[in-house]
DNA sequence: TAAAAAGTGTAACAACTATTACACCTTATC
DNA sequence: GATAAGGTGTAATAGTTGTTACACTTTTTA
């Protein structure tokens, strides 16, 4: 267990005896999750830390009609809702599903806050991750303030377009980066075909080529 | 100055004469801002510490075509941008702007980090403040995965109605509101034209009465 | 008080997206 | 290799929103 939690970011730049002997001195209990078992709905209190072991959890903003705006998923070694331990309203704000059987570490809200104060590196470690998942929200905002599709497309490619190639890997189908999107499947492979009938891009099955850099760019103005 | 930063979340707890001896043991300065100047752009990096002392900001998204999805207002004594001085890309995510002429305290991140570790009191407000600023962003997310404006307008109406009277006090404008949700202020007046027509809602000068609670939850489902 | 500014109600039209349906193709699975 | 399951391309239609314009009212300012 500690070799895993030595490549959490958590516990980023300590040994595995140093987790070792900071963890004996938290009260904490490894507990085992299945496939598709819902380990928390959005709305619940959050009074504990979670820690994934092993496995797979997906956080999921179910909408009202029952189609899903999917947020993020999280592997291991990384926390659960580490944001939504501290502040005003300590609250899930996604249904917490697993997507693959695993286990995770638990530590209670006051036992975690005791390990906070027992290591200043696992202080400044989480004070990055909560950080950093602020970030991440704030992207998510600024990608949902695109209006239309093809904004969201365009700006979505050349996200990812940080190399010099022009080749996109998408390890996604069609249907779950228009869920990512939060729009309608037909909607997206509509607005893909316009871009390739412009020859802006070409999208294949594992892979985007773009073709015109310039005119994808256009598209953000 | 010690007075302001006395009810400032960050030093909630602390005596003025105790945040005095705190703040002495960090270099800081006071600068002043006016009115419409832009304080830092999207995209820059955050550096600094920065605790308004008088005056109202406020973060703003500028999309490209020039409108604007308005994200927050900050006063007096609010922190500025605390969950991007920390994490893996500490960047501003809006453009911060004067609303009013005012004052503000800075510190340097360097500076900041060591305050942090001066005062166990100062750094549980300062975890609180960022987690809560992350639970704000989610709530932002939640409220734009509502499709329609119909199903904004309920959401935002329900989430004022605590109380038990049926009269939401608005303080904004139509066109405000129009802002906040990020849609074009005629669509907004339409949707509430129309939920006037069915009995719904009645908008008035300065407030909303809910005529027909069951039929305004039942918008979202 | 008069003029200017801001806020509101409304309409016609254009633009975009969702919904639904179906044909076709590719990849698993037995 | 046959079948099932999932992925993709496409079209018709309906629904929602944005844009633009204008009349009218309320509030602010000179």
């Amino acid at each position: 267990m500690f070799e895993i939690l030595g490549s959490s970011p958590l516990f980023n730049g300590l040994e595995s005896h140093q987790i070792n002997t900071l963890i004996a001195k938290c009260p904490h209990q490894v507990k085992s999750f299945t496939k598709n078992e819902v380990l928390a709905y959005s709305g619940q209190v959050v009074d504990k830390a979670m820690i994934i072991l092993t496995g797979k959890l997906q956080g999921e903003m179910i909408d009202l009609a029952g189609s899903s705006l999917k947020i993020e998923d999280l592997n291991a070694p990384q926390m659960v809702a580490p944001a939504f331990l501290y502040g005003p309203q300590a609250l899930f704000p996604v249904n917490l599903s697993a997507i693959s059987d695993g286990t995770m570490l638990v530590i209670y809200k006051n036992d975690f806050t005791k390990l906070l104060t027992l290591d200043q590196r696992v202080l400044a470690n989480f004070l990055n991750i909560i950080s950093g998942k602020a970030q991440f929200l704030s992207r998510k905002i600024t990608f949902l303030s695109f209006k239309t599709i093809k904004e969201k497309l365009a700006y979505f490619l050349l996200n990812i377009l940080k190399s010099n190639t022009m080749i996109i890997p998408i390890n996604h189908s069609q249907k779950e980066v228009a869920e990512l999107f939060g729009v309608a499947r037909p909607s997206l492979a509509r607005i893909i075909g316009e871009l390739e009938l412009l020859e802006i891009i070409s999208w294949e099955r594992n892979q985007v080529v773009v073709l015109d850099l310039n005119a994808l760019q256009s598209i953000l103005k």
